[in-house]
DNA sequence: TGACTATGTGATGCCCTACTCACGTAGTTG
DNA sequence: CAACTACGTGAGTAGGGCATCACATAGTCA
Protein backbone atom coordinates (compact mmCIF):
# COMPACT_ATOMS: atom_id res chain seq x y z
CA UNK A 1 0.00 0.00 0.00
CA UNK A 2 2.00 3.54 -0.65
CA UNK A 3 2.39 6.02 1.51
CA UNK A 4 -0.71 8.43 0.31
CA UNK A 5 -3.25 5.93 0.48
CA UNK A 6 -1.88 5.05 4.26
CA UNK A 7 -1.95 8.81 4.93
CA UNK A 8 -5.80 8.67 3.85
CA UNK A 9 -6.30 6.01 5.59
CA UNK A 10 -5.16 8.22 8.87
CA UNK A 11 -7.00 10.69 7.75
CA UNK A 12 -10.18 8.83 7.75
CA UNK A 13 -9.30 6.89 11.15
CA UNK A 14 -8.69 10.04 12.88
CA UNK A 15 -12.61 11.33 11.73
CA UNK A 16 -14.09 7.38 12.81
CA UNK A 17 -11.90 7.65 15.83
CA UNK A 18 -13.75 11.31 16.75
CA UNK A 19 -17.03 9.41 17.28
CA UNK A 20 -15.76 5.89 18.60
CA UNK A 21 -17.24 6.83 22.49
CA UNK A 22 -20.13 6.41 23.91
CA UNK A 23 -20.16 10.11 25.38
CA UNK A 24 -19.15 11.40 21.98
CA UNK A 25 -22.09 9.55 20.13
CA UNK A 26 -24.08 11.18 22.68
CA UNK A 27 -22.72 14.55 22.33
CA UNK A 28 -23.43 14.14 18.46
CA UNK A 29 -27.22 13.15 19.00
CA UNK A 30 -28.29 15.60 20.87
CA UNK A 31 -26.05 18.57 18.68
CA UNK A 32 -28.58 16.93 16.01
CA UNK A 33 -31.82 19.15 17.55
CA UNK A 34 -29.30 22.20 17.02
CA UNK A 35 -26.67 24.13 19.05
CA UNK A 36 -26.08 23.98 22.68
CA UNK A 37 -23.99 24.97 25.42
CA UNK A 38 -20.91 23.12 27.19
CA UNK A 39 -23.16 23.49 30.67
CA UNK A 40 -26.03 22.01 28.63
CA UNK A 41 -24.71 19.53 27.09
CA UNK A 42 -22.73 18.50 30.02
CA UNK A 43 -26.42 17.71 31.89
CA UNK A 44 -27.54 16.09 29.13
CA UNK A 45 -25.13 13.53 28.96
CA UNK A 46 -24.35 12.98 32.93
CA UNK A 47 -20.75 13.67 32.47
CA UNK A 48 -18.27 16.33 34.10
CA UNK A 49 -17.99 19.80 32.51
CA UNK A 50 -14.09 18.99 32.33
CA UNK A 51 -14.45 15.63 30.61
CA UNK A 52 -17.03 16.59 27.81
CA UNK A 53 -14.94 20.17 27.33
CA UNK A 54 -12.27 17.19 26.48
CA UNK A 55 -14.64 15.56 24.44
CA UNK A 56 -15.68 18.43 22.87
CA UNK A 57 -12.11 19.61 21.82
CA UNK A 58 -11.21 16.22 20.05
CA UNK A 59 -14.28 16.20 17.70
CA UNK A 60 -13.56 20.30 17.24
CA UNK A 61 -10.10 19.48 16.13
CA UNK A 62 -10.85 16.19 13.88
CA UNK A 63 -13.33 18.49 12.26
CA UNK A 64 -16.96 16.76 13.05
CA UNK A 65 -17.63 20.25 15.57
CA UNK A 66 -17.56 23.84 15.39
CA UNK A 67 -18.10 26.43 18.19
CA UNK A 68 -18.83 30.08 18.41
CA UNK A 69 -18.58 32.10 21.99
CA UNK A 70 -22.00 34.05 22.91
CA UNK A 71 -21.04 36.19 26.33
CA UNK A 72 -19.70 33.46 28.66
CA UNK A 73 -21.29 30.37 27.02
CA UNK A 74 -19.24 28.72 24.05
CA UNK A 75 -22.05 26.98 21.69
CA UNK A 76 -21.01 24.28 19.72
CA UNK A 77 -22.56 22.52 17.07
CA UNK A 78 -22.75 19.80 14.23
CA UNK A 79 -19.95 20.82 11.04
CA UNK A 80 -21.40 18.76 8.41
CA UNK A 81 -24.43 17.19 8.36
CA UNK A 82 -22.35 14.14 6.41
CA UNK A 83 -22.26 13.17 10.44
CA UNK A 84 -25.69 12.74 10.90
CA UNK A 85 -25.88 9.82 7.91
CA UNK A 86 -23.15 8.46 9.35
CA UNK A 87 -25.11 7.33 12.36
CA UNK A 88 -27.91 6.29 10.35
CA UNK A 89 -25.13 3.52 9.01
CA UNK A 90 -24.21 2.25 12.33
CA UNK A 91 -27.78 2.03 13.41
CA UNK A 92 -28.29 -0.26 10.74
CA UNK A 93 -25.76 -1.98 11.32
CA UNK A 94 -26.89 -2.16 14.74
CA UNK A 95 -30.28 -3.58 13.49
CA UNK A 96 -28.72 -5.63 11.29
CA UNK A 97 -27.01 -7.68 14.14
CA UNK A 98 -30.20 -7.61 16.17
CA UNK A 99 -32.44 -9.05 13.75
CA UNK A 100 -29.90 -11.69 13.24
CA UNK A 101 -29.05 -12.44 17.27
CA UNK A 102 -33.15 -12.84 17.09
CA UNK A 103 -32.99 -15.53 14.14
CA UNK A 104 -30.57 -17.75 15.85
CA UNK A 105 -32.84 -17.25 19.29
CA UNK A 106 -36.27 -17.94 17.51
CA UNK A 107 -34.78 -22.27 16.87
CA UNK A 108 -34.81 -22.60 20.33
CA UNK B 1 -29.72 10.67 30.66
CA UNK B 2 -30.99 6.64 31.52
CA UNK B 3 -29.32 3.48 31.34
CA UNK B 4 -30.56 1.66 28.54
CA UNK B 5 -29.85 4.65 26.41
CA UNK B 6 -26.20 4.73 27.72
CA UNK B 7 -26.01 1.06 26.99
CA UNK B 8 -27.39 1.72 23.29
CA UNK B 9 -24.94 4.41 22.79
CA UNK B 10 -21.64 1.95 24.04
CA UNK B 11 -23.30 -0.79 21.50
CA UNK B 12 -22.95 2.14 18.93
CA UNK B 13 -19.69 3.11 20.26
CA UNK B 14 -18.30 -0.52 19.82
CA UNK B 15 -19.39 -0.50 16.21
CA UNK B 16 -17.21 2.51 15.08
CA UNK B 17 -14.25 1.70 17.23
CA UNK B 18 -14.00 -1.26 14.91
CA UNK B 19 -13.35 0.58 12.06
CA UNK B 20 -11.31 3.77 14.11
CA UNK B 21 -7.91 2.33 12.85
CA UNK B 22 -6.26 2.92 9.24
CA UNK B 23 -5.70 -0.55 9.01
CA UNK B 24 -9.01 -1.72 9.37
CA UNK B 25 -10.43 0.71 7.30
CA UNK B 26 -8.05 -0.45 4.96
CA UNK B 27 -9.34 -4.10 5.36
CA UNK B 28 -13.12 -2.90 5.22
CA UNK B 29 -11.81 -1.17 1.73
CA UNK B 30 -10.19 -4.14 0.27
CA UNK B 31 -13.44 -6.41 2.10
CA UNK B 32 -15.44 -4.30 -0.56
CA UNK B 33 -14.52 -6.44 -3.78
CA UNK B 34 -15.38 -9.61 -1.99
CA UNK B 35 -14.06 -11.78 0.46
CA UNK B 36 -9.96 -12.77 1.04
CA UNK B 37 -8.22 -14.75 3.00
CA UNK B 38 -5.74 -13.56 6.08
CA UNK B 39 -2.34 -14.12 4.34
CA UNK B 40 -3.72 -11.88 0.98
CA UNK B 41 -4.86 -9.29 3.52
CA UNK B 42 -2.12 -8.99 5.64
CA UNK B 43 0.15 -8.61 2.20
CA UNK B 44 -2.64 -5.76 0.87
CA UNK B 45 -2.59 -3.69 3.71
CA UNK B 46 1.24 -4.63 4.58
CA UNK B 47 1.07 -5.30 8.24
CA UNK B 48 2.27 -8.45 9.80
CA UNK B 49 0.00 -11.28 9.98
CA UNK B 50 -0.44 -11.79 13.65
CA UNK B 51 -1.39 -8.02 14.10
CA UNK B 52 -3.99 -8.43 11.37
CA UNK B 53 -5.57 -11.26 13.15
CA UNK B 54 -6.00 -9.71 15.95
CA UNK B 55 -7.75 -6.60 13.96
CA UNK B 56 -10.02 -9.04 12.04
CA UNK B 57 -11.16 -10.67 15.70
CA UNK B 58 -12.18 -7.02 16.69
CA UNK B 59 -13.84 -6.61 13.68
CA UNK B 60 -14.99 -10.45 13.77
CA UNK B 61 -16.66 -9.54 17.67
CA UNK B 62 -18.02 -6.47 16.96
CA UNK B 63 -20.11 -8.18 14.34
CA UNK B 64 -18.62 -5.89 11.24
CA UNK B 65 -17.08 -9.22 9.52
CA UNK B 66 -17.91 -12.88 9.18
CA UNK B 67 -15.30 -15.95 8.50
CA UNK B 68 -15.41 -19.04 7.14
CA UNK B 69 -12.66 -21.94 6.96
CA UNK B 70 -11.70 -23.00 3.42
CA UNK B 71 -8.92 -25.64 3.83
CA UNK B 72 -5.87 -24.82 5.40
CA UNK B 73 -7.13 -20.58 4.85
CA UNK B 74 -9.56 -18.76 6.73
CA UNK B 75 -12.00 -16.29 4.34
CA UNK B 76 -13.23 -12.83 5.52
CA UNK B 77 -16.11 -11.10 4.36
CA UNK B 78 -18.29 -8.03 5.30
CA UNK B 79 -20.93 -9.42 7.56
CA UNK B 80 -23.40 -5.99 6.23
CA UNK B 81 -22.99 -3.97 3.15
CA UNK B 82 -24.02 -1.00 5.97
CA UNK B 83 -20.78 -0.60 6.67
CA UNK B 84 -19.89 0.69 2.92
CA UNK B 85 -22.29 3.20 3.20
CA UNK B 86 -20.66 3.96 6.55
CA UNK B 87 -17.19 4.55 5.15
CA UNK B 88 -19.26 6.70 2.39
CA UNK B 89 -20.25 8.62 4.51
CA UNK B 90 -16.55 9.40 6.38
CA UNK B 91 -15.54 10.51 2.54
CA UNK B 92 -18.19 12.84 2.41
CA UNK B 93 -16.67 14.57 5.73
CA UNK B 94 -13.27 14.60 4.48
CA UNK B 95 -14.31 16.02 0.93
CA UNK B 96 -16.01 18.58 3.20
CA UNK B 97 -13.35 19.22 5.33
CA UNK B 98 -11.05 19.77 2.16
CA UNK B 99 -13.28 22.46 0.07
CA UNK B 100 -13.33 24.64 3.78
CA UNK B 101 -9.89 24.32 3.71
CA UNK B 102 -9.10 25.24 -0.03
CA UNK B 103 -11.98 27.92 0.52
CA UNK B 104 -9.62 29.29 3.08
CA UNK B 105 -6.02 28.87 1.32
CA UNK B 106 -7.72 30.69 -2.02
CA UNK B 107 -8.17 33.84 -0.23
CA UNK B 108 -3.95 34.38 0.26
C1' DT C 1 4.17 -39.88 9.47
C1' DG C 2 6.99 -35.73 8.79
C1' DA C 3 7.55 -31.28 6.72
C1' DC C 4 5.18 -27.34 5.53
C1' DT C 5 1.59 -23.59 5.43
C1' DA C 6 -2.04 -20.57 7.31
C1' DT C 7 -3.81 -18.85 11.29
C1' DG C 8 -4.67 -17.70 16.13
C1' DT C 9 -3.05 -16.43 20.70
C1' DG C 10 -0.42 -15.77 25.29
C1' DA C 11 3.11 -12.56 27.01
C1' DT C 12 5.31 -8.31 26.92
C1' DG C 13 6.31 -3.42 26.36
C1' DC C 14 4.94 1.01 24.90
C1' DC C 15 2.02 4.61 24.11
C1' DC C 16 -2.34 6.84 23.97
C1' DT C 17 -6.79 7.79 25.96
C1' DA C 18 -10.15 8.85 29.40
C1' DC C 19 -11.22 10.58 33.72
C1' DT C 20 -10.68 13.44 37.80
C1' DC C 21 -9.03 17.27 40.60
C1' DA C 22 -7.48 21.66 40.99
C1' DC C 23 -6.66 25.87 39.16
C1' DG C 24 -6.53 29.72 35.74
C1' DT C 25 -9.02 32.73 32.55
C1' DA C 26 -12.61 35.32 30.31
C1' DG C 27 -16.80 37.48 30.63
C1' DT C 28 -20.97 39.00 33.35
C1' DT C 29 -23.38 41.30 37.02
C1' DG C 30 -24.00 43.68 41.17
C1' DC D 1 -13.79 46.43 41.85
C1' DA D 2 -15.64 41.98 43.84
C1' DA D 3 -18.22 37.94 43.39
C1' DC D 4 -19.83 34.78 40.33
C1' DT D 5 -20.41 31.77 36.17
C1' DA D 6 -18.87 29.13 32.12
C1' DC D 7 -15.19 27.09 30.19
C1' DG D 8 -10.61 25.25 29.27
C1' DT D 9 -6.37 23.01 30.70
C1' DG D 10 -2.05 21.17 33.28
C1' DA D 11 -0.95 17.24 36.29
C1' DG D 12 -1.59 12.76 37.73
C1' DT D 13 -3.36 8.15 37.37
C1' DA D 14 -5.57 4.05 35.82
C1' DG D 15 -6.73 1.41 32.07
C1' DG D 16 -6.82 -0.15 27.37
C1' DG D 17 -5.15 -0.56 22.62
C1' DC D 18 -1.61 -1.76 19.37
C1' DA D 19 2.46 -3.99 17.63
C1' DT D 20 5.73 -7.61 18.10
C1' DC D 21 7.76 -12.09 19.21
C1' DA D 22 7.35 -16.67 20.10
C1' DC D 23 4.78 -20.52 20.14
C1' DA D 24 0.61 -23.61 19.59
C1' DT D 25 -2.83 -25.53 16.51
C1' DA D 26 -5.07 -27.23 12.45
C1' DG D 27 -4.96 -28.66 7.95
C1' DT D 28 -2.40 -30.10 3.56
C1' DC D 29 0.69 -32.75 0.87
C1' DA D 30 4.38 -35.82 -0.30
Amino acid sequence: MDPQTQRLYELKAQIVQAAAHPIRLAIIDFLSDGEQCVCDISEHVGAKRSNVSRHLSVMLKSGVLECRKDGLKVIYSLKTPCILKFLDCVNDVLRHQARQSQAVLSRL
